[in-house]
DNA sequence: AGAAAACAGTTCATTCACTGAAGTAATCTC
DNA sequence: GAGATTACTTCAGTGAATGAACTGTTTTCT
């Protein structure tokens, strides 16, 4: 990022973090084209282990519900999901994958995971050591992921 | 994310770098919104602390030149940068910022990194083993920002 | 030197993610 | 039980981004 800042430190932990973001995004765009999803598509597939209420996983997305109407639509019409009236609620339905959707799901979720870039790189001890300072990192700020 | 996983450890660590990616995503909309810029103009800005030629600015943004037009137009009309030609090959253009998209670059870069999330939590010695954990992380791998 | 190929940027049509407003049906509140 | 709120849908519109066709410039090849 070629940035002038008065803490050298800071400002480099901030541009590699910035590249770990990143490469993350470019990871996961990969992946789903790999499976033949878009972006929106699979993240909402990955939020589906269990059946989910609409509204629910627009907040999840951080999006309007009316654009989870067409992305539901279009997993739907692919035969990965069905909509369920929600027992509950007669207003809301709830998304739960097919067994072809559950089948895709776990696809994508194994290779997301089995060559996330970063983490290939370190060993064991290291490993934890990271984890040990994500965990102190995030313990204040709760977030979600998003496209 | 909520994946299931034979390597509990590998599996938080990538859930967690994730969620930041997803942090510094959100933080550089709100704070590109915050100056008046969209997100691909804000990465344009940043990347034009030199001059640089327009199908350059593409590999960076990683898009098309002809998207690279249409962010320059836009920037050029707010009066934010300027094209001049290359001087080493006419077919081509630098874009360069105005005295006031240094201003604005200047303003963006500041309050981009001043309250980065994440880093503000950890204290002098948590950053250097960061720090060093990322470098050795990303030696291997080269990345660049994109939105 | 001169013709052909490659390249830098622009224009335009189109795609796709996403928003926001209006509508329908079900549930909550008083 | 009337009125407000909530869950989803429909539809029109925005804005980021692509890809193909075009202009002008440089490179390459003989």
């Amino acid at each position: 990022m070629r940035i002038e800042w008065p803490d050298p430190e800071g400002q480099e932990i901030v541009e590699r973090l910035f590249a770990v973001a990143v490469a993350l995004r470019v990871h996961f765009e990969e992946t789903a084209a790999d499976v033949g999803l878009t972006v929106p598509q699979a993240h909402t597939l990955i939020h589906l282990q269990e059946p989910q209420r609409m509204g629910e996983v627009a907040a999840y997305l951080r999006c309007e519900p009316s654009h989870v109407t067409a992305i539901a639509d279009s997993l739907e019409r692919c035969g990965l999901l069905r909509r369920e009236p929600d027992p509950e609620d007669r207003r809301a339905k709830r998304l739960l994958l097919t067994s072809s959707g559950q089948q895709l799901r776990d696809r994508l979720v194994a290779r997301l995971f089995e060559s996330a870039p970063i983490i290939s790189v370190l060993d064991a001890d290291q490993r934890i050591e990271l984890l040990s300072l994500l965990r102190t990192a995030q313990s204040a700020a709760g977030s979600d992921i998003r496209h």
